[in-house]
Order: C-alpha cells, then structure tokens, then sequence
DNA sequence: ACCCAGGGTGACG
DNA sequence: CGTCACCATGGG
C-alpha cells in the first residue's frame, strides 16, 4: 500500500483488490450513502467522502496524521488475498468468491454499532437504514461538508437523554425500550473498548448483558467494532446458507457449528461476509 | 391477507 | 440446555 496526500485528499494505491460498492453496501454498516460516484458517511463527528477507481482509494477530507485512522476503518492492514485464497481452496465456500470477492469487514465505532444492530433485529437491512437515519437527525451533531449535510451518529447521552415516544416515533418499535436502556447504560460509563482487549468469548457474555443484545447482535458488535473477526453471527441467510453448504441442507445442532466455524479458522468472521453476501445476491432458499 | 426481514425476551420443560 | 409465542413495522 502506497500512501499519498494532495490537499485535503488521501490517496492509497497499490492496493489489493478492494469492493468499496460491495463493502459499503453489504449490511455491515448502515450509515455509508452514494452520491455522485462517491460514497459519503460521517465517522468519529467527521464528514468523509471515499471513492474507489483505478486501484486506488480517494478519502476525503484527510489531513496528514489522520491517515491511520482511516487504514484501520477500511481495514486495509489485513491481506485479503489470504483470505480469499482460503476462500478458493474449501469447496463448499469457494462459490462465494464469484459475487463475493472484493469485501472487506469495516472497523467500526463500538457504540454506533451496538445500537444500529439492536435496531436490525427482525428487521431487514433497508427498513434499518432509514431507522438510523432518523434517529441521527433527531439527536445526532449537524456535519457539514463542502455544501453536503449529514448527521453524525448520536452520542449515548443524546440517546439516553430521548423518550421512549421519540424512539417510537422513528419507527424503532418494541425495540425502543431496549435502545434505551442499553444508551443509558452505555451514557453511564459503561466501557465498550474495553471489550476489544478481552478475549472473544468474555467480550460476548458482556455484551449479553445488554437489553437487545443476544447471540447475534452480540456477534455483530464483536465482528465489525470490536476487533473480534473469529464472532460468526447467524441470521436467517447464514442459516440458510450454512444448511446447503455444509450440512447437506439439514438441521445442525450448535455443537456442530460451533465445530465447524473452529475449522473456519481465526477470521472466521469475515468468511461470514462473504458468505452473507453470496447468500442474499443469490437470494437462497431452502 | 400472508410472509419476511442481519432476533431478543421471557416462560416453560 | 432447547423450544416457542410474542413483539412493531413496512415491503413483497
């Protein structure tokens, strides 16, 4: 990877190959929105713009110095190659990489993540956007950029701080009381970094603890914010696609999966993206 | 009208 | 430990 600055621009090149459309767009994040050729997002209170064309990265506004933060987002200090090697080497998963090849799992913001995946429950990804969105206009820091208007991600007091009726109003559901109780929890002092230093099965208990936050969304939280890329989260697609690719389209038992995502490896979790992926483009059923 | 969506909770065995 | 009704909402 080769890093360049011109003006408020990073530039990364030499990269490997990299699905910015498919990355964005995949269900990981919610937030990423396309606008003229260029995906725009707000991370950490700051408008950002990204663009992928001829093998390189454009990522603007980035000043010199902020430039780690980015490679770390976008994960870029990880080789992918290996990945999809492995990928391409196990049959039951190698056709995957026909639609699939190119994702990359986002580091993202813990908290921003925690309440975007309770919001996801029993939801389907188009429906949790719009949610989101909402919920930044209503509580959410104004950011401006170059004439464009976003809302960053609320802070947990900014959540907690909210009624119960607001939540509602957003279209949150039944969901509201747990988005609640968990900010309020979170807004208290409630360390969710700290969950990046402990081992994956600790992180998950804690995050267990939370109201909302089950098996799932607590593998969500672990994959894609906290540094834990063994999480496997199972939903409906990966149920289904774990039935037809390793269990001849049967019942598996959780000791089972549990034995089976231990053979997947230690970034098991992004194996899951590309499997996510492929499942819902392929939009199988079984 | 019915089914589904990046499921969690609480009750019950 | 596993199962199951119930939970809001909008699109197919």
């Amino acid at each position: 990877m080769k890093i360049n600055f011109t003006d408020d621009k990073l530039i990364l090149s030499e990269l490997e190959h990299i699905d910015l459309d498919k990355s964005c767009a995949c269900g990981q994040s919610f937030r990423w929105e396309k606008k003229n050729g260029a995906w725009h997002c707000v991370l950490s209170s700051k408008y950002v713009t990204a663009a992928y064309e001829n093998n390189m990265l454009a990522i603007q506004p980035c000043m010199r110095g902020e430039e780690e933060f980015y490679i770390d987002y976008f994960d870029l200090n990880r080789n992918y190659c290996d990945i999809e090697r492995a990928i391409a080497e196990d049959e039951r998963i190698s056709e995957c990489l026909k639609c699939a090849a190119g994702i990359r799992v986002f580091n993202q913001e813990p908290f921003e993540t925690l309440i975007s995946f309770i919001i996801s429950a029993n939801n389907n990804i188009k429906r949790i956007s719009g949610i989101i969105e909402r919920l930044c206009v209503l509580a959410g820091e104004k950011i401006e950029y170059a004439g464009n208007i976003k809302h960053a991600f609320p802070s947990p007091k900014a959540i907690a701080t909210l009624s119960e009726t607001e939540l509602k109003e957003i279209g949150t559901g039944y969901r509201a009381p747990y988005i609640l109780k968990t900010a309020r929890i979170i807004a208290d002092g409630y360390n969710l970094n700290g969950l990046k230093n402990m081992n994956t099965e600790s992180a998950r208990k804690e995050l267990l603890r939370l109201p909302g936050v089950g098996p799932k969304v607590a593998d969500c939280i672990l994959l894609f914010s906290l540094g834990h890329k063994d999480a496997f989260p199972i939903d409906v697609w990966i149920d289904r696609a774990l039935r037809a690719m390793f269990f001849n389209s049967g019942k598996y038992t959780s000791a089972e999966v549990k034995e089976l995502i231990g053979t997947l490896g230690e970034v098991s979790g992004i194996l899951q993206q590309y499997i996510f992926f492929y499942a819902r483009e392929n939009n199988i059923k079984i």
